[in-house]
DNA sequence: CGCAGATGATTAACATGTTAATGGTCTGCC
DNA sequence: GGCAGACCATTAACATGTTAATCATCTGCG
């Protein structure tokens, strides 16, 4: 490498990137669920899904899509097909006639118990690798980054999960210069 | 919610997953960037490539996408359009025929240093906000999960880049039983 | 030398991410 | 009551993620 390590370059090096390294981690703990997963058919939006709705009775989708980190047009198309293969249900709120209120079928109940248990497992081997305390510290961490970026302003009112969709502040990125394509 | 929070459920909580804070955590850090790249008409993946090669003289796919977490079948398709826009060029290696060499065309240094110093004010803010402290503490951790669960063998030799891209482990996911679709 | 197996890039096929546009529904306000 | 603007879900269009199959090249070994 041609390039120093301390604080000297005009740009950090591309290692010290935070959204690298969110990823990086986050792809290294998925490669553990993911072979989990696929052996049941399942992607992993799916499975969050799943287990989303497995911890409620119902959820209308934005909510939903909060709470998976799924943005609503994706959620569109997600949703139909787990319907067809009815693991989940989907009707129309009476008191809101825009909103969709999502559950879980018998069978996507039955899904959940049938893969929960494995994925528990790998999720416990994962807590034995990193130790309890890291992983807490991890956490913590974590919550701290995503407590202070959320909205410069503080959000977080009863309720409302953190997370955020995909970029639901982001939005708006101009029309813009598409460097002429 | 109609669920405790202590060690207590069958399966601990959505929100307690640590793929999902990761990835909030990331979403949150990228929609800050997000603006700013789209306002240059590059996607994230994009920049990653362009930054990465701003790095060197040149690398080989393979390298390029284990730094830049991209995999190679989606380098295929992305390479070319780059290519086509005059921002990077590709070479097929002499020593092994297999290879093919990416570098930063003209265009693509251009564009790099017309991006660089906004990204860098916004990495800037971020810092700010996280503090230079917490956000050393979150480098270490991210470091120390990615270390841990690299491979159930100590990786990491001369050069070697950790983060893996994608699933370089995950892989084999059965064919397996699709649900019956 | 020559071949079998390994390796690297590409492509296809499907699923999701992302943005913008569309259409139905609701709400506040006149 | 009725209308304008906000809101929610869906869809389209394009970019990427993900897996498997394919093709070319390379490497080790007989």
């Amino acid at each position: 490498m041609t390039r120093a390590r301390g604080r000297a370059g005009p740009m950090r090096p591309f290692e010290r990137s935070l959204p690298m390294q969110l990823m990086r981690a986050r792809e290294i703990v998925m490669a553990r669920f993911r072979p989990h997963l696929h052996a049941h058919g399942l992607t992993d939006q799916q499975w969050r899904i799943v287990r989303a709705l497995n911890e409620v009775a119902e959820l209308d989708m934005m909510e939903l899509g909060a709470r998976c980190c799924i943005h609503p047009a994706s959620l569109s198309r997600i949703l139909p097909r787990l319907e067809d293969e009815g693991l989940l249900r989907r009707r129309t709120s009476r008191e809101d006639q825009r909103r969709v209120i999502v559950s879980l079928a018998p069978r996507g109940r039955q899904l959940f118990a049938d893969v929960a248990p494995e994925s528990e497992a790998i999720y416990a081997a994962i807590t034995r690798e990193i130790g309890t305390e890291r992983l807490e510290a991890v956490y913590a961490v974590l919550d701290d980054v995503i407590r202070t970026l959320s909205g410069t302003s503080p959000q977080r009112e009863a309720g409302k999960i953190t997370g955020v969709p995909k970029n639901f502040a982001a939005k708006r990125a101009m029309p813009s210069a598409k460097r002429g394509r």
